[in-house]
Parts: C-alpha cells; structure tokens; sequence
RNA sequence: GGGCGAUUAGCUCAGUUGGUUAGAGCGCUUCUCUGAUAAGGAAGAGGUCCCAGGUUCGAAUCCUGGAUCGCCCA
C-alpha cells in the first residue's frame, strides 16, 4: 500500500548509524515548517543530516548484491578554481545516478583526478617565472615535477567543498588520481598490451615548432603569435624531362610558394584530380597550371592551348629535385583532395617534413614508410639549419643556415633565378604564427611521434559507436560517428616532463622494448621505483635482449588523454590488484552504463575511452553518453575570465541555493543546447517551482498542526488510502501517478528536462487547483485530504530526489521519515502508485476550462468573484457535459454562483457554426479535401447538431457521390449572439446571469465583511486557530447582512461571541479596524478569546 | 573550406506521426482572488514561426538552396 513503509529492494535493512526518528502520528508533520525558510539554510542542514546518517554510503551499501548499474567519473583536474560549467556537469553526473539507486541498482561512484598534462606544467612555469623547456632543465626536472605534483592539488579542497555543497554524490575518499604509481602501472600495461598486437610505432608528426626554443607549440600556443608580416611570394617553373599525356617537350610546371626554404624538401606536386588544368603559352613558353590562374598569374595575354583534368596530370615526374640534395629520380605529380585553385597555381610543392598536407599526401603516396621514421626526408635538423645534404647545383653547400635567416631566402631565390627556374617573385602579406615567447617564426616541422594505429581498429569503433545510446542522438552519427570515419592514427607521445612516462626502451642498434609493468622492469633492470615519473624512470637502464647494447628509455610522456581513457581498469590497478580477472566481463565494472561530460569531449574523454577499450577488449567501453552543452552569458557571449562575465557557482549557492542550481540546468532547456546563464533565471526557477512546493508543503504542515487532534484519530487512513470518494482526491492521487509514470520513463531516456517540467506542472496543480478547491477541507480537518495531500507530496518529494536532493529530503524527512532519507526510498513505481482515473483527468481538464471561461465572463462583465451570481449557464453536450455535471459543486464554488444549468444545443445561447475536422477528413478526400470542407460548411449547422446527436451519423454529398461522416468528422462550434455576457471557446459556452437582487448582494456583502475580518485577525497577529469576540457596525446594510449570514461569518472567522451594531462593545476590543465594502463603512474590532 | 547544431512574442523556452485560429513563463497594461503562496486567476498588447523555392488538399513541422549565430575540425 502506498503510504505503508516499505522495505527497498535488492537491499539489506537499515543497519547505519542509529537513526532518530521522531515517534509521532504519521499525518502529522515532525516539524513546524517556516513559510520563509531560507532554503539555503534548509540545504545546510541537509546536509549535516546527510553526514550524521551517512546516508551516501548508505544509499549504495543497501544495493548490495542488487544488479549493478556503472557510472564512470571523467576526471577533472584541481589545479584551476571549479566553475558554473563544472557544476553543470557535476549535477548531470549526480541525477542519473541517484535516479537508478532508487531503481534498485548498486551505483558505485568513483571520484578521479587527471593530474598529469600541460596545463599544470604551464600552472608551474608561470610560477616560477619561466617559459621554455631549456629552462625547465636548468630548473631540474625532478624540482619541476615536485612543483607539478603541488600544484596539482592547488584547488582541491575548493572542488571538494564545491562537489559537496551542490550535492553531488561521489566516493572523494577513494578517488582515482593519473599520479599514483598503481595508477601508471595500469597504463603501461595498456600500452604493452596494445604493443604486442603489433599498434605501437614511431612515426612523424608535423607540428608548429619554434627553431629556437627547439620546441613545438599547442595550438593554443600558436594562436598567442599571430602577426602580420611580408613573404616572399615565388613562382617557380619545374622542367619536364619525361612529358607524357598532355603534356609536352619544354613545358614546365609552375608551383608558387610562400616559404622558399621548404623547397630543398620537396618530394612532390600534388594537383587537385577535379579540377580542369591547362597547358597555356605566355612570352614564347608553356607553362602548365590550374586554369582558374592563369589571368591572375600569366596576364590577361596568356593563351590557353589545352584542357585536361589535373587527373591526368598524376603519375607524370618532373625533374628534380628543386635543390641538389642527392635524392636520386624523378619526383611524381601526386593527388592531393586539399589542393584548391583559389590561390596559387593549382599545383602545391610537398615538402612532407614541412607540413601537414603535405606529410598525409606523400604517406598516402608511399614517398616513405610512415613505419620507419628514417625513410622520411627531412634536410632541415632541429635547430633550424639545413644539414649537409642541402646545396645548390653549382655544389655551394647550405649546411648550417637558419633557414628563416631573410639573407638564406634572397639566396634561394637567386639560386632558382640563375638557373632560369624562377618565373615570378612579388611580396605576400598574411598573418603568420610566431613563437609567443621568443618572436622567432614557426615553421611547420615533423618531429618524431609514437602513434597508436588506432586506425586499424577504425571499423570495429564504427561499429561500437552504432551500439551507444547517445543524448542528444545527433552526435552518435554526427560530430562523433564523423570524427571516428576520419580516424587517424593517435599521437600518443608528449616531449613534456609532467605525465605518464612513455615506457619504452631503447639501444642504440634501434631495437624496442615496452615495459609493461614495475616487476618487469624490476626484472630487467634490478630497479624499483618509487616514482614512476620523470627523471627518476629515465635514468633506469638493462641491456638489450637482442644486442647486449644498453637499452635507454625514449624521452617522452604519454598523451594525458590516453590517462583518462584508461580509467576503467587503472582506476581499480587492474590487472595488478585483480590477477586473472576477467574485466572486460565483469558487469561490476565494465562498461559504464553511464558517462557524462561536455561536447568537446567527444574528440578527448569520450574518443579515448573508445578507443583504448577496443584496442583491449573489442569492446565500448560505455552505453550511454549525455553530452553537455556550452554556458554563455546572459547575452550569449562565451564566458571568459578575460570578460568578466562569468558567473561565481559559490555566488549562486549562497543566494538561492543548490537545489535551485540544480532545477535550472536540468529544466531550463535541453541541456545539450546549451546555456544562456543568469541568475535572474535561477531566481525565477526559486519563484516558480520552489517556492510554490515549499508553500504547499508549509500548507499541509500549518493546518494538520491546526487540526492535530482530529488526525491523530485518524488511524484508519494510514494503513493503505485507497481511492476516496472525493473527486478531487481522486484526481490529485491519479495525477501524481500519471506523473510519477512519465518521470521515470523520461529518466530512463535521460531526459531529465521533460521529466522535470512534468513535475513543476505537478505542484502547480496542486498548489493551484487541489489545494485552492479543497481549503475547506483541510480547515474542516478532514483526514482524507491530508492523507491525499500528504500521499502526493511525498510521490512529489520521491521523483524530485534525483533532482532536488534537498528540499526533497525535507520535506521527506518531515512527513515521513522511515527511513533515513529520500534518498535511501524507491523510486516510485507503477504497483506503488495510486490508481490512474484518466476519465477523471479528464474531466477535470473540462471542467477547469469550463471555471476559465466562467471567469472570463465574470471579467467581461466586470462583476467580483466574491460577488455571488444566481446562475451559470453552461453549453455543453456529450462527454463535456457528463464532465462538469460530475464535478458541478467545484464549477460552481469557482465561479461562486448558486446554480449551473446545462442547455444542449446552442438555440438559447447562439447558434452553432459547423466546419470539417480536416485531421480525419483529410486523408479520406486527399484532392478533394476543399470540395469536401465547402459542402460540410454550407450545411444546416442546427440540423448537423440535431443528426450527430441522434443518429450518430451523416449523410453527405459532395461532388456528387455520398458519404458518410462520423461526429468526429465534423467540429461544431458556437457562435454568441450578440448583448450576452459569453466566453466561448469551441464547442463549449459558459454565460452568466448577471442579475443581482438583494438576497445575492446581502451575500455578496456578508463574504466581503468575511474577507475584512479575515484581515484584521491576521493584522492583529492572531493565530489561525485563535477564537475571536468581534463587534461590527457601521452602516445598515452591511450590519443587515452580516446578520442575515451570520452563521456563515461565525464559522469563517471562528467568532465566539458576535456583536452587531454596538459601538459601545467595540470600545472595549483592543483592535479595531475600519473598512470600506463597496463604498460603505464597516468598523470591525475584535480580540482573542480566552479558550474554554 | 568541412562536419554538427541552433534560429518560434521584448526576454527564456514548448510545439507530439504534417491538420482548423502557433502556446507557456517572465516583463508590460487593466481588472481580480486570497487566513498557505513577495503567489494565483481573467482580459489586453506583443508573431512575415530566419529567408527563398519545392512536395502536399494542407507546412513552424518534410525536401532543396541561402542567411545569421554557436561548437568542433581544417
């Protein structure tokens, strides 16, 4: 039975810490309820009740043994202070969570820290005042490391603070961190295992890099240094040894370059296979180029002599190379999708070591062995200086040039000039990256990489991605599915100092060898390390098993995304601390059933978990993503330190609270779309939502106390309340099942925003329907009103726990408290739940509309609701009037009149307008829908009525042929005639009565003196229970009235000893008020009357 | 340049498989109710559903093209 105590699921008893609950009547409330508690007040004391009943631990502990449901925690890094989008993940990664424990599931949450990663090593240099690798050496990388490992944890104790206030429920005590030993272990033995398949290999990669610092630099980096600067802008012909296809003795091809010293690396022409080329003749020579340039570069004189696709271009060799480097044959003409004809020639010099492009061209071309980093050619050394394979063809040697040394450039181009090669040389101005800390200009330059050839598992991701639930949906073939086609391999390898050290070996005869765990390389080595990171791993050495030469470790850390994407198992030292155990199988821990972060993890946490997981075990390693949206300003701008415009999560805490934080991420829109934060709509949610539950929870709590004695007695209703009689009852308790129903299939879709409005929808109607029509009861103290009412907050408080996990749990605790918290309670399920009347939902629904277009004629007519009317006449047939003759005595005391009458028909009130329901017609006349909605409209509407009411159908023609409509085919609609105070909507009509006699205004009267009264006891501070002597006089009619109805007033104002038109008693109470009723005097005094 | 998403009232957002006159909240104006609610109710003002084509008897909704904004990538 609903209101009975149950015992959860799945789960042991309650076996905490003692509990104290409060022995007492169970309709009655524990506590007073302050009307104006602060709810962040409230939220603190929640919060220390949490922490006394320990009920986190409890709420997972009491799943033991219940099917698990897994969450894994994306780690954050503690060395920045948490902000607003933080805590929008945060209560994402709470909701979900909380929702499957009161499921039944056993939810382990494991909090984590990614503590490795350039951010805190820039944290660091700007500590200590440096910004280049060489003085992190000087430094000494052990005391750099140490500063890392500090700093690290700079806001930790924020972020926990933080976590905890926005009740965010996660296992802070047992957090994995990327920095422990076991942890690092665990990722070594990824990495091993991932090297036996034969995925580990050390290839290129093209990075911005400053020749001068020696370093590369994070796109972040590179986008500090933009400048505007001149280049050299050369056009340069390549002669053709060899022409075949359309191409002819002494043409030449034209390449155009910005960056002359890339030239002496040059490898290849890619064209653009599309796009139509030419072979064009200017100043006696032909030059072949995109025909898109050649007025832009040969003048509007060229003449083109020939047509064909750069397609038939590829496969051709031109004779190089460009500078004498010894490379021996031809270099080929190459297709390269990149290639445009905007600028340029059509025909883009590739120089692999030197760009990006230009490096996937030449791979996807065999021009090297991306396996073998040697086969790649790169003249250029680390330094920035040619090496001593770059020399012109006269044999002069460019070895140890800077090669953006500006007298280098004037050198290379005079070179080409004298040997005819140079056909035109302009200056260029663009924006160009500089090294941010140095000045000097970046060049694109291809550093040697470890790669996981993540490609090789490309499908098998594909395949896994199908199998994800992704919210929003979009993103599983969209941004993700997308990324995941356009895979390449992943640069794994870091020359940082801070991270996961890269665990493989190397001897100088270019032999590897990957540690794979801390006893191997104890074995190998006789060395036990106590820190695993650098510079303490780099100076262990073992000779190699194939050549006795000693074996070094590489330089470089790991990519700190491939850390966080090893979670799943390295949070648990898997398989160290689990030898033998099954992981992959082990539905305890793998995969998550849920994960949660921002959308630009899809190419960072959400990738590398995928990708990490089916490299191991074939497998995705999670089953549902909520990807997370943007927060923006209230005016849509990003949010930035720089600006100024973020907004402080403690500053919102502390004004509204976290359940209110809460409610605005998950109901304000979907939270994928992204936000437009302002407090202002914090607030709003406060006013709307929680003010008004916390309003009606203060109700219930303020007349049970007023009615105490009444409920104790009350027994009967406690061991299981069935449907009542009462239709409002009825109502409420179907409304919160209805509810109840769609909230938990919306969680389960991870759709918390649908959910979440349901419920507001819900107190609304409570608070202003069930309550507003049922006050009478709860003066008069019935006990099935507060039983009913008492059922449906605590439904309320059970679905909004996920949500509100402290105002739920207060107000739990309150009314309930059996257990120890909300949060240790099921779920609300369908066999827990009241039964659904939807008839009477129904009904209700009519019968509100019926209340709102009474009002509206009661405004029109611009006549008091306190005002009583004789009559409201109501046009209605069919269901709608079954509806509100059901519910008539609530029509009728909303609209307060002493009598509804139903006509049928629209004779007495107007006449009625007949028009085709197009959503039934349509498809059954197609074409003909407007022949068909012209003949429904020329029909007699009085005849209409009259057959769809009686004979349940109709006959008619249209273009000849007869048909057959339902009532459902067609809509009647009323039409007012005209002087009647009416308010219309549909099929459906609500008119008034206006007149008033005597006997109405004396009424009229006597609920106004009831209103005044009302009044003055509260401003004479009096207690809604307190009796009252009261004396009224003042003018005739009023008095009269207040006689005629004085039952009515004593009942109302709980009046003891009633006085009309005595002045003399008046002197005697201590308050006195004077009032105006409709333009009439009445002086009210009163006083508490002593109880008997 | 590519991918994805968004665009509905002054603001924040709903809008179910295409169906008659496109809704809510906030804000504004007027009125009103109230012994729970700095709340509620009624009325009013406020809309080229980003634009242009197309499909259809019928488009905010489906299709194509475009614009603007955002994110990611290049």
């Amino acid at each position: 039975m609903f209101l009975s105590p149950r015992q959860p699921h799945g789960g042991r008893p309650y076996n905490g810490p003692p509990v104290t609950v409060p022995a007492r009547h169970q309709l009655l409330p524990a506590r007073e309820v302050d009307p104006r508690r602060a709810l962040p007040a409230m939220e603190q004391q929640v919060l220390e009740r949490w922490r006394e009943r320990e009920v986190f631990e409890e709420s997972v502990r009491l799943r033991a043994g219940a099917e698990p449901w897994v969450f894994y925690e994306g780690p954050p890094t503690a060395n920045g202070r948490p902000g607003s989008h933080h805590v929008l993940s945060r209560v994402f990664k709470d909701i979900y969570p909380r929702y499957k424990t009161m499921r039944g599931y056993q939810v382990q949450r494991k909090g984590g820290w990614d503590c490795h990663g350039l951010p805190v090593e820039i944290g660091v240099e700007k500590e200590l005042g440096i910004g280049s690798k060489a003085e992190i050496e000087d430094y000494g990388i052990d005391k750099f490391n140490a500063k890392c490992r500090e700093s690290v944890w700079a806001y930790l104790e924020e972020w926990n603070r933080l976590t905890e206030r926005i009740g965010f429920w996660i296992d802070l005590e047992h957090a994995y961190r990327t920095l422990d030993p076991e942890y690092i272990e665990s990722v070594w033995w990824a990495l091993a295992q991932i090297n036996e398949r034969g995925l580990l290999y050390e290839g290129h990669k093209v990075v911005p890099y400053c020749p001068r610092c020696g370093t590369a630099l994070s796109s972040h980096e590179v986008a500090l240094g933009y400048r505007d600067v001149v280049d050299p802008s050369v056009y340069v012909r390549l002669p053709l040894h060899f022409p075949a296809g359309p191409l002819q003795d002494g043409d030449a091809l034209l390449i155009w370059t910005t960056t002359p010293w890339t030239l002496p690396g040059n490898v290849a022409v890619a064209v653009a296979p599309g796009a139509t080329y030419t072979r064009a003749r200017v100043n006696g020579e032909v030059l072949v180029l995109a025909e898109d340039r050649v007025a832009a570069v040969l003048g509007e004189d060229a003449q083109v002599l020939e047509r064909f696709p750069g397609s038939a271009l590829v496969g051709q060799h031109y004779a190089g190379p460009i500078f004498d480097t010894g490379q021996a044959g031809e270099p080929p003409i190459i297709a390269g999708d990149f290639v445009t004809t905007d600028d340029g020639t059509g025909l883009v010099h590739i120089a692999p070591a030197f760009g990006e492009d230009d490096y996937e061209a030449a791979k996807a071309n065999g021009l090297f062995d991306p396996h073998d980093p040697k086969t790649l050619f790169n003249p250029v050394k680390p330094d920035g200086t040619y090496d001593e394979r770059v020399r012109n063809y006269a044999g002069r040697s460019y070895e140890g040039r800077f090669v953006k040394d500006p007298s280098l450039t004037k050198e290379l181009i005079s070179d080409l000039e004298e040997r005819n090669q140079l056909f035109l040389k302009n200056n260029y101005e663009h924006s160009y990256p500089h090294c941010w800390r140095c000045g000097t200009p970046l060049i694109y330059y291809a550093k040697a990489s470890w790669y996981i050839k993540t490609t090789a598992v490309r499908e098998r991701m594909l395949a896994e991605n199908d199998t994800v639930g992704w919210h929003p949906e979009h993103v599983k073939l969209g941004r993700f599915g997308d990324w995941l086609k356009n895979n390449v391999d992943w640069a794994l390898s870091r020359e940082r100092y801070w991270g996961t050290p890269l665990p493989v070996w190397r001897c100088a005869a270019g032999h590897v060898h990957v540690v794979g765990s801390f006893a191997e390389l104890h074995s190998l080595s006789g060395v036990t390390l106590k820190d695993p990171h650098r510079p303490f791993v780099d100076e262990v050495r073992f000779p190699c098993a194939q050549c006795e030469q000693p074996m070094r470790r590489v330089p470089e850390v790991i990519d700190v995304w491939f850390d966080s994407g090893a979670m799943p198992f390295a949070q648990h030292h898997h398989p160290f601390a689990d030898p033998g155990a099954d992981f992959a199988n082990d539905r305890e821990r793998f995969p998550a059933d849920f994960v949660c972060e921002a959308q630009d993890q899809t190419r960072g946490w959400f990738y590398s978990l995928l990708a990490i997981s089916t490299l191991l075990w074939d497998t995705t390693p999670y089953r549902n993503v909520v990807c997370l949206g943007l927060i923006l300003d209230a005016d849509g701008q990003k949010m930035s330190k720089s600006k100024g415009n973020t907004v402080e999560p403690w500053a919102v805490l502390d004004a509204h609270g976290a359940d209110a934080f809460r409610w605005y991420f998950f109901t304000s829109k979907q939270p994928w779309d992204g936000y437009r934060f302002s407090e202002e709509a914090i607030a709003e949610g406060v006013r709307q939502f929680l003010k008004q539950l916390w309003s009606t929870y203060f109700f219930y709590g303020l007349y049970a106390k007023a009615n105490a004695d009444a409920l104790t007695q009350a027994t009967d209703l406690l061991g299981g309340v069935g449907p009542r009689d009462d239709d409002l009852d009825v109502w409420a308790l179907s409304r919160t099942a209805a509810v109840a129903e769609l909230v938990g299939e919306r969680l389960d879709a991870y759709d918390a925003t649908t959910a979440g409005r349901a419920i507001a929808e819900l107190v609304d109607e409570l608070s202003n329907w069930y309550v507003r029509r049922s006050r009478r009861r709860f003066w008069d103290g019935d006990p099935a009103a507060f039983a009913t009412l008492r059922t449906c907050l605590l439904t309320v408080s059970k679905l909004l726990a996920p949500f509100c996990p402290f105002i739920a749990d207060e107000i739990y605790d309150n009314l309930d408290g059996t257990l120890a918290s909300v949060h240790l309670c099921d779920f609300p399920a369908a066999a827990d739940l009241p039964t659904r009347d939807p008839e009477l939902e129904d009904a209700m629904a009519i019968a509100r509309e019926t209340v709102r277009l009474g009002l509206g004629a009661r405004g029109q007519a611009k006549i008091k609701v306190r005002q009583p009317l004789s009559e409201a006449v109501i046009v209605a047939s069919g269901r709608e009037r079954a509806a509100i003759e059901r519910l008539a005595d609530i029509v009728r005391e909303e609209l307060n009149v002493r009598q509804v009458r139903f006509v049928a028909g629209a004779d007495e009130l107007g006449e009625y307008e007949v028009k085709a329901n197009y959503r039934t017609l349509g498809p059954r006349f197609g074409k003909h829908m407007p022949q068909a909605a012209d003949a429904i409209a020329a029909l007699d509407p009085a005849h209409v009525a009259k057959m769809v009411r009686e004979e349940g159908q109709l006959g008619i023609a249209i273009d000849g042929r007869d048909h057959t409509l339902t009532p459902a085919d067609v809509l009647l609609t009323m039409r007012p005639p005209e002087g009647y105070s009416v308010e219309r909507e549909g099929a459906h009509a609500v008119a008034l009565d206006l007149t008033i006699d005597a006997d109405l205004l004396r009424e009229g009267h006597a609920r106004e003196i009831v209103h005044a009264v009302q009044s003055a006891r509260k401003s004479a501070g009096l207690q809604i229970e307190d009796r009252i002597e009261l004396s009224l006089s003042g003018d005739p009619a009023l008095v009269e009235a207040a006689e005629a109805h004085s039952d009515y007033l004593i009942g109302e104002t709980l009046t003891v000893d009633l006085r009309l038109g005595d002045d003399g008693a008046a002197a005697d109470m201590e308050h006195r008020e004077q009032a105006a009723i409709d333009g009439l005097s009445l002086l009210i005094a009163l006083r508490r009357a002593e109880p008997a």
